[in-house]
DNA sequence: GCTTGCTATGCAACGAGTTGCATAAGATGA
DNA sequence: TCATCTTATGCAACTCGTTGCATAGCAAGC
């Protein structure tokens, strides 16, 4: 069997940079991880108690002021034991799911082309804005002064510099795409006015 | 309620393009369609079976020699109106979903560096193997004289152009892949020696 | 006092997708 | 003859992921 169960890996990644609850796992989830990975928090809460039970995270009761208590989970030596297994196994490269290019191919049986161009225009916003979010991210994370310091490496510049490839991963990903779905609204426009 | 379900659309795209039994609609989602839509056989009669109920297609017993019956299955009238309004209603861009970058964030807790950089080696050499696919299907159904032929326009060329967009969208995918995973591995170059 | 909103956790039901297995007809080759 | 491969269809069990709903504490504004 080949790679399959990757949000307990996922998990266990960003509680390894950083503990926190389900519920501040899920915000991250938002942003940051959430840009490769995907995850609701019924999702997470249901996964965190399962690892917990299988002895891969702890949980500590954490009170707070002027908000509810919240479980704190970190990573522990069976979980750290677990991702280290999976990231020695190799794992097929995803199959793609993109419901657009369905679409698009759909739109030579459709009457009304006008409509998959709205949406074509749609999906190119979404991406140009995600594409800004990922390079004020970008900015705002990896330059200054000790982005390109001299000096001893340390772990953490590791797992900073594995971040950042990850993250110029989702940009290129972006402009790709905005780059393709120019040529997609060409293309429609080539056709358009004959009809 | 936005987008979901998108098999049962992949497949009347595919059955409008052309007609045909489920085992040769597996065999479309392990190429053309399979490029952005995954499907096994089961999960298509199963829809196939859903489809029928709901009168989206119909089905017709063709005896062949040489090998079992086949059922053909056509679009019928509902199934086109399904097409239609799904075509018409506006659809979430796809959450990413790459256990690639997990692994990658994941590497700056690992002890065995080069384990990811074999795994990373193992996925450039599929998507060159599916670059090289993509670029033989184009050179085999997308060049020569009728390509850009002048003359007027039918039916037939829009559908043989959105399926050629497709198809650039899938080369272009491939091409970012590639040029992503030379730069994981000279960042990973950069941090191997130190450790 | 009431509503709205944010933090924080969770259950139940459902739909989507995967895996393993079963069946059956004919083709091919040892 | 027997095993194996390809075409062709399907069931059953399971996991994964989504949706809707519920609860509860505290804050802010009307």
């Amino acid at each position: 069997m080949i790679g399959v169960m990757a949000l307990e890996h996922a998990i266990l990644v960003s509680l390894l940079e950083k503990p926190g609850s389900g519920y501040e796992l899920a915000r991250r989830f938002e942003r940051s991880i959430g840009y490769f990975w995907t995850a609701t928090h019924q999702q997470i809460y249901r996964v965190l108690k399962r690892m917990q039970n299988d002895g891969w995270v702890d949980v500590r009761d954490v009170p707070q002021q002027g908000r509810p208590d919240k479980k704190e989970y970190s990573v522990a030596d069976l979980g750290r034991a677990a991702l280290a297994s999976w990231l020695h196994d190799p794992t097929e490269p995803e199959s793609v799911r993109h419901d657009l290019a369905v679409k698009i191919r759909g739109a030579a049986f459709d009457e009304d082309p006008a409509a998959l161009i709205r949406e074509v225009e749609r999906h190119r916003q979404a991406h140009q804005d995600r594409l800004a979010r990922y390079l004020a991210g970008e900015e705002r994370d990896f330059t200054g002064p000790e982005a390109s310091a001299a000096g001893p490496r340390t772990p953490l510049d590791a797992q900073r510099e594995l971040q950042h490839v990850v993250l110029r991963g989702g940009i290129a990903y972006e402009r790709m795409m905005i780059d393709w779905l120019d040529d997609v609204l060409a293309t429609l426009a080539r056709f358009g006015p004959d009809r």
